[in-house]
DNA sequence: GAATTCTAATACAGTTGTGTATCTGAATGC
DNA sequence: GCATTCAGATACACAACTGTATTAGAATTC
């Protein structure tokens, strides 16, 4: 008991959509599915997956377990599905970044966005901080996150790729590589962002990676 | 009647460290200790610190949870003890490491000896892993962890500072911000060569380290 | 060598969680 | 409007952990 934290997480009272329309079985399944993820993503975020029972999440989310088992096989279900769909948001908006910016040469500008869009909140970069953990233990785990992994990675080595050509500057390394090792970057300055905001403040969280990312492919010029 | 010595320690007999000599109680207590400390580390490296229970540390060292008890207060309480212990570690082989070579110019060695001695092993790496994503969400073991990578931080500052000195080169940032953006780039690629080693493997990992260290000191000279 | 002090084993009471099996009521279909 | 189906609630059987209280026996003291 002494490692359960107590985190006092508040029921999450979810505003009915207007229940003007009357939700077919096949709707009111879905809704209650997103209810219930949204609500585990924000428990697990905040207790950790292993301390976070069944129990929990579907209480947050305003159901049963029973709810839960008759959506997900088990709390890792649940949690690779959270996963999933958390990856397809995070490679929307990188895209969609990466295909609006791609003509500036504002570098900064660009790191700047990139670092704050690549989580959107604090409660995804949990999620991966724990999935991560997670993959380190369970080989099975870990095949399906790094394919998620790879895909980002080549998301943003393309990008790179890109960028350079359209600089006319050759590529410092592989572009897998730089990606990989700008993911580990972001994640890693993130973390001190996150856990000591006065030594690391988001300013100097974007300047430095702003620092390091115009050094790496600019070399001494900006 | 015959005596047994050591009857108390059960059918597993660790044989590294001094089996022959009869032991004071402190001796012997110290030794319970420092046994519950390398098996909480294994099992907790492997199947996560809120998996672990009491039960299955003390049963890995040899004992039972009674020894446990009476020898920490808490899961916590023995973890914290580890991360020390691990630090204290670290510190001095990093500070060990940065003392020798100072000297030299050759970075990209440094870098990879920097790289491969800063987690000793993958234990090490999950154990803080582990305790970083602890840490984001228990606001008293966050305080206590951000000290000691504080303290690491500033045993890399210091030598970032030095070593521009010594090069005759400006910092291209904060010293403290540097070395914070470096440790979690550091950590990073270490996630990366560790859960997936085909992609990223060992020399890969140090490349490209190699290459952003190089860029972010010393420009495009490197 | 008896009394004590201390480490660690053991026993126990209480809590929390899991997954399944069964039940209920609302949505659908005939 | 009656029967069926299915989402989700409830009940249950059981497994795991925690932390404390008690106990055994070795180490130390006198």
């Amino acid at each position: 008991m002494q490692f359960r934290i107590e985190m006092h997480v508040p029921e999450v009272v979810i505003p009915w959509r207007m229940p003007r329309k009357r939700l077919t079985r096949e709707e009111s399944r879905e809704q209650t599915r997103l209810r219930l993820l949204d609500a585990a993503a924000v428990v697990i975020a905040k207790k950790g997956l292993a301390a976070t029972s069944v129990e929990d999440m579907a209480g947050h989310a305003g159901y049963t377990r029973g709810a839960f088992y008759s959506n997900f096989k088990s709390k890792t279900d649940l949690f690779i599905e959270l996963l999933k769909r958390d990856h397809v948001d995070i490679q929307e908006s990188l895209q969609q970044l990466l295909d609006t910016d791609l003509s500036g040469e504002d570098l900064q500008r660009q790191l700047a966005l990139f670092y704050s869009q690549c989580y959107g909140d604090n409660t995804s970069y949990v999620l991966w901080a724990e999935a991560r953990l997670h993959a380190v233990r369970d080989a099975k785990f870990r095949q399906r996150l790094n394919a998620l992994c790879l895909e980002k990675r080549d998301v943003i080595a393309y990008f790179i790729t890109q960028f350079c050509k359209r600089m006319d500057m050759p590529l410092p390394a592989s572009a897998a590589d730089l990606a990989l090792a700008m993911m580990g970057l972001i994640d890693g300055v993130k973390y001190f962002n996150l856990s000591m905001p006065a030594e690391l403040p988001d300013s100097a969280a974007e300047s430095i990676l702003s620092t390091i990312f115009s050094a790496t492919f600019f070399g001494s010029r900006a």
